[in-house]
DNA sequence: TTTATCGTTACGGAATACCGTAAGGATTTA
DNA sequence: TAAATCCTTACGGTATTCCGTAACGATAAA
């Protein structure tokens, strides 16, 4: 079982309901954390001082307000971490269950575990406590099936580029001349509508218009 | 002081912190639930039994799971509660911060408190029922400009309809003979067009691909 | 090398969106 | 009542999107 826990998450009453799981399980030295920053702070001090933590709980989203951090987001933090650390268990707690966010995180961070919040959110966490610190990997029911599927077409940084501009009023025209500008290719007319039409198929949008809605649903841009 | 209090939000984590909250106020007789259909039951019931609840402290959103509710949605909730019993007490404790969803819903519902869910959640929730009990409303300081602000022009349903349609990929001529079959009127094409284009001018949005995008971002569809 | 495939680009036509103008009707104001 | 204003609708022109076809070059396979 693990020994020192942090946790993390900007809102107060789930640190709480985290902190109460965990330490009903019997682990003794948990923290808890409300800021990303914070978190890369801790688990690098535990680091220096001989005394590493052996897992990490986090949030996906921060909220941001007045205090400007370095590491914004629960994906930035991991990814660091990741990189630095790829010994240290992470099992993310958050509200998010497409399944291609999922995914990507699982796969690229060779996440510990992933659970939803939901209305067996703690039940689950304590789940996968169990599962990780005996090295098995822990998915909510909801999202178990994330890995299994593989989305063929995978959408690139250009398509996300592309539909940001969209959402952000440009023409088809404009994005063109903006590609051309940048030196990004392709950028012609006529192969970014090629590109948008293969987007709309595959997300079976009639119009750009509902392309960029449904991009907005699925959280791409 | 409050003497019976209802929590309810589908999160398990959160409606731990929250009942940890009201029980340190002194409050004995919490309960909480994760269903709206629930919360209104046991509201109901408590009427009928000469013991009712003298305050709601409830989430916005709900998410679906396998029980079909009657009530999928907690502004649902709120609003037939206000409908039926006026005189209830009613904290929203919402991740939702942005001024126009606020004021609509503190003005529609005649709600004692507004709390933010954020990294002083809890700290504010305390004093929203402190206050709220007293026959104060309560704002968290992040959202005490709702009220404030007037912003001129309010969106009504009819614009939302329209915006809804057009994200679901729906060209303005068929939105046209939608309307038309509904007897909903204006339903003219042209009336389409210069009502969207108000839109458009409203949101400082170059097309309807970008107002499609920024409705979306204001939480209007 | 030759062939096949894929990606990029160009072009043209049809559909749709965008934008100004104006007529007619309903409502409000003088 | 008469005038002014607002709303709805129609119309025409231009811009943009949508969609099919095809030429060209690069790369991969035979």
């Amino acid at each position: 079982m693990y020994k020192k826990v942090l946790i993390s998450d900007d809102l107060d009453s789930i640190n709480h309901g985290v902190v109460s799981v965990v330490s009903s399980m019997g682990i003794q030295d948990t923290q808890q954390v409300q800021y990303c920053d914070d978190a890369y702070l801790k688990i690098k001090k535990g680091y220096r001082d001989g005394e590493p933590f052996d897992l990490l709980i986090t949030d996906l989203s921060y909220k941001s307000d007045h205090r400007t951090q370095d590491i914004s987001s629960g994906e930035a933090l991991i990814q660091v971490l990741h990189r630095e650390h790829p010994e240290l268990d992470i099992i993310v707690y958050s509200i998010e269950d497409r399944h291609r966010k999922v995914r990507h995180l699982m796969q690229a961070y060779e996440l510990a575990g992933f659970v939803c919040k939901g209305r067996r959110g703690m039940v689950e966490l304590e789940q996968a406590i169990r599962a990780t610190a005996n090295g098995k990997c822990y998915l909510s029911p909801q999202v178990q099936a994330a890995l299994r599927e593989n989305n063929s077409l995978e959408i690139e940084d250009y398509d996300v580029e592309l539909l940001r501009m969209l959402s952000e009023g440009k023409s088809q025209d404009e994005i063109s001349a903006h590609l051309k500008a940048q030196d990004i290719a392709p950028s012609s007319l006529s192969s970014i509508e090629k590109r948008l039409n293969k987007l709309r198929i595959e997300f079976q949008a009639r119009n750009a218009i509902q392309l960029v809605a449904v991009a907005k649903d699925l959280g791409i841009i």
